[in-house]
Parts: C-alpha cells; structure tokens; sequence
RNA sequence: GUGGCUGUAGCUCAAUAGGUAGAGCACAGGAUUGUGAUUCCUGGUGUCGUGGGUUCGAUUCCCAUCAGCCACCCCA
C-alpha cells in the first residue's frame, strides 16, 4: 500500500458510487423546484469568528471540531462547519434578508467537522440544506417537514426514518429552563456521572438525553422544559402537531431532543434511522429566529434543516435501492489500422447527426474479441463494428447486442439515419 | 477526545505453534488469427498497512504509528 493516502476522515466517492449520489442529488433538485425554493452557492470557507458567533463558543463544534487556520495576512477562517452561518451572514451582507420578506434558499456541499470518523460520519461530508427566512408561523416549520417527508418517499426510504419533534420555547424560557435544570442537577451531583458532570457546565440540556440508565430516574424527576415554555411559544408547539397530525404526518414528540448549536429555539426536529448504528440522524432542523439579529441583521425569523448526504446514500445502499444502469447506445469496434483513422471522422459524424447519441468509441485496440467484450459490458444496445472489409467496402456492420435479431451492414451515409431512428 | 476490534493479490478471504504466501472472483492472452454466454488451457497478480525491535531469519512475536470499523461522545 502506498504512503500516499487521503486524509483522515475524508473519503473518495467513486463511480460505483456515484449513481447513488446523482439520484440524490436529481431528487433533492426537483423536489426544491417542485416547492419553490432557489438554489445558493456559498464559500466552503468564513472567518473564524462567524462560527463562534453563531454556533456557540462553548459547543463541541467550536471548542474541538473546527478546522480553522490562519490566512496569510493573519485572519483567523474556517473551513465551514455547517452552512447555516454562512447562509445568515450572506443574506444579511446582500441586504436579502429584511423584514417582511421571505426568501427560501437551499444549497449542497462539503463540511468539515473534525470528529472521531466512523461509517456514516466523516470529517469531511455533505449535506443539503434548507434555510428560510421571514416566517415565524409554524406553517413553514410544517412545510420543511412535509418537504422532507417527500424526499423519503421519492427514495423509497420512507419505512426506515422516524420523525422526532420537539420545541425549545424562547431564548428566554430556555435560558430560564437552563437554570431550573443546572440547579436541579447541582442538587444530585454525586448520583452525575462523567459525562453528565461535564455536561451540567456546557449543555445541561444533553444530560436530559444521556443513555446512561442508572440516571433515568434522576432524569424523569428533573424538571421539564413544557413547563417552563412561554405562552408563545407553547402555542406555536401545538399548532405546529395539529398541523402535521392534519396532514397525516406520523411523529413522536421528544422532550430530550435537543440541538447541539446554540442558534436554535422553538421548533426542532430530527428524522432517525436505527439503520446507521450510532449515525442515527439523518436529517434535522429547527428554528433560529434569534440569529440573523444576534450576527447584525435586522430581527427576522428563520428555519432550516439539513440532510447528511453520505448517511441518505448508506441507506439506500443499505436498502439495495438500485440504481439505473448508466445506458449506452452504440459501441464502436474499430479493428485494424485502416478502421481507426476514419474512426473518429465517422463516430464525430454520427454524434452531429443524433444529438445525445451515448457511443462509446473503443480505445485501445484489442482483438475483435477483447472489443466486443467491452461492448458487453459497456450494456451497449448495439455494436457498431468498423473492420478491414467495412473501411473497403465504406459500410459498418450493425450489430444487436441486446435482443435477437441478424447483423446488417450499412453504408456510411446512411449510418446517421440508421442511428437516429434507433436511438435518437 | 475515551475504550475496543481489524489491516495478506484490484475485490472477498485462506495459510505459515517464526523459514518472504495461496483460492475464488476479476483481469489479460489463447483454443475460435472478424464477433460479447458457457467450457478448457495459460499468465502476472503482493514492499503480507507503515516504521522500529527481538531473532541466524518476522507476514507470523513485541512496540510505535497510520487507516478502517464498533461503542461512548457528538452530530447531518
């Protein structure tokens, strides 16, 4: 093996790959057409103090996850961590971001998170993601979800995510939550285990979710974030579950489900898979009403989600969801030396006369055996085969690969006819 | 970041109570010097993850390191 490797944590998608990836990728693109939502491309890389703004300084992202260098004139950047920042400070930079306006954006691409790498999660991985900004009513939050309920049907994942849902009230209720649970859990300290200890100072929330089960009874005897929720915010909670129980959405309200950047408030929610092992989520969202203010903008009400990429791809490979084999119409065998210095004048000539012509033109030689067993594995439809004889007699043999049928020979005018009518 | 498992041909895997390695698939050529299945024959598949140590000798034992995977953690 050489010593050449990739880095840690960021893998290669190879062809075999890739069908996966397209049909995701072509999916999520008709289903963003299909709702109205416009595509942005944004920088892979921000200045550090974005992320420490928006995320949090005391999350796990920021504190150890960062990928962060110094550019040359000393500027302390970011390869982006998630894309939510991003998407607010360019919005707020362009002055798109306004009050009474909405704007529905999504984009696709890398992020970097420097994690323990695990199948399912990487340091370097994608994700699609959905940002929308100025509407504070819960019908967005029910149109993300309701989106997001559709890609998993068009994928024919439906029967393996579950929707989780819950809401984090308002800055205040959840700061004010924060502090009811930090004293209860100071209150039992010794009955806390190491996790948990380190938690209470940086996310008490979280011991709320630990998986350690000698806590479960300190835990149900914590206090609740429901009755700390503002009168607001609990009203947007259950509009939003009569809305998603209106139009039959299936979903678990989790009180536990918490967010692990800072931004969020009210509504949050997560699809899980069980799957994926420990990669349970494979998409989650949530309103951040507070941070397009909270980064200089104007006080304007957001929402957003995002997909793990590589995490919808393992499951449909998990699922064995075929592919479609990539098509091929024609292979060329150009045998000898007189057939490959008028090849590429014809096959040019043929890709003119049948727009979006799939022909792959053998390259490399090889006896008429070796090329016809490229031509069967390329899943050609037809072989179009250029020897001695053809070039003398200016025809080609046309040759079905796929179905019964007799060989014919055509005379090189009429190849491009020929063709378009049988694959055009 | 913590704990654990693994690392041999392109792929899936064997083997050697320390004496430098095989099988299937795949690939290439031929039987069929102009035709993709099957069959038969032939062929190379290799720094045994990397670097040290012990040893006459290490793929095998020891240490370190790198990578993948599993759980925790975290998250998409």
């Amino acid at each position: 093996m050489s010593t050449l490797q990739a880095v840690r944590g960021m893998h290669d998608i190879l062809p075999e790959d890739m069908p996966y990836w397209a049909r995701l990728e072509q999916t999520l693109r008709d289903l963003f057409d299909a709702y109205g939502y416009s595509e942005v491309r944004l920088p892979i890389v921000e200045k550090t103090e974005l992320f420490l703004r928006s995320i949090g300084e005391v999350t796990d992202i920021v504190e150890k996850e960062m990928y962060s260098f110094d550019d040359r004139n000393g500027e302390s950047l970011t390869l982006r961590p998630e894309g939510t920042a991003g998407s607010v400070r360019a919005g707020i930079e362009h002055g798109l971001v306004q009050p009474q306006q909405t704007h529905k954006w999504w984009y696709s691409g890398p992020m970097f998170r420097h994690e323990r790498p695990q199948k399912g999660r990487y340091r370097q991985f994608h994700q699609v993601g959905i940002e929308v900004f100025g509407l504070e009513g819960p019908d967005i939050d029910v149109e993300l979800i309701l989106l997001t309920r559709r890609l998993w049907q068009m994928l024919g994942l439906s029967t393996v995510v579950q929707l989780e849902i819950n809401t984090l009230g308002s800055p205040e209720s959840r700061h004010t939550f924060r502090q009811l649970l930090v004293d209860y859990f100071s209150a039992h300290r010794d009955r806390l285990d190491e996790d948990s200890l380190r938690r209470l100072e940086r996310n008490p929330l979280r011991i709320l979710d630990s998986k350690n089960p000698d806590l479960k009874d300190l835990i149900e005897g914590a206090p609740r974030l429901h009755d700390s929720l503002d009168d607001e915010s609990r009203a947007h909670f259950a509009q939003l579950q009569a809305m998603l129980a209106g139009a039959g959405v299936a979903f678990v309200v989790n009180p536990h489900l918490v967010r692990g950047l800072d931004y969020y408030n009210r509504t949050v929610f997560e699809w899980k898979t069980d799957r994926l092992g420990a990669q349970a989520a494979v998409a989650a969202g949530g309103r951040y009403d507070g941070l397009v203010a909270q980064l200089g903008g104007k006080s304007v009400p957001a929402i957003g989600c995002a997909f793990g990429m590589e995490r919808v791809v393992a499951l449909l490979q998990d699922l064995g969801v075929a592919p479609a084999v990539a098509q091929v119409d024609v292979y060329v065998v150009l045998a000898g030396d007189a057939a490959v210095r008028v090849g590429f004048q014809l096959t040019e000539a043929w890709r003119d006369a049948v727009p979006g012509l799939r022909m792959v033109v053998n390259c490399g030689g090889g006896s008429f055996k070796a090329q016809f067993r490229r031509a069967d594995r390329s899943h050609a439809r037809w072989a179009v085969i250029l020897g001695e004889d053809e070039v003398q007699k200016q025809v080609i043999t046309l040759k079905p690969l796929r179905e019964q049928g007799e060989q014919r020979q055509v005379a090189w005018m009429m190849v491009g006819a020929t063709l378009k009518s049988l694959c055009g």
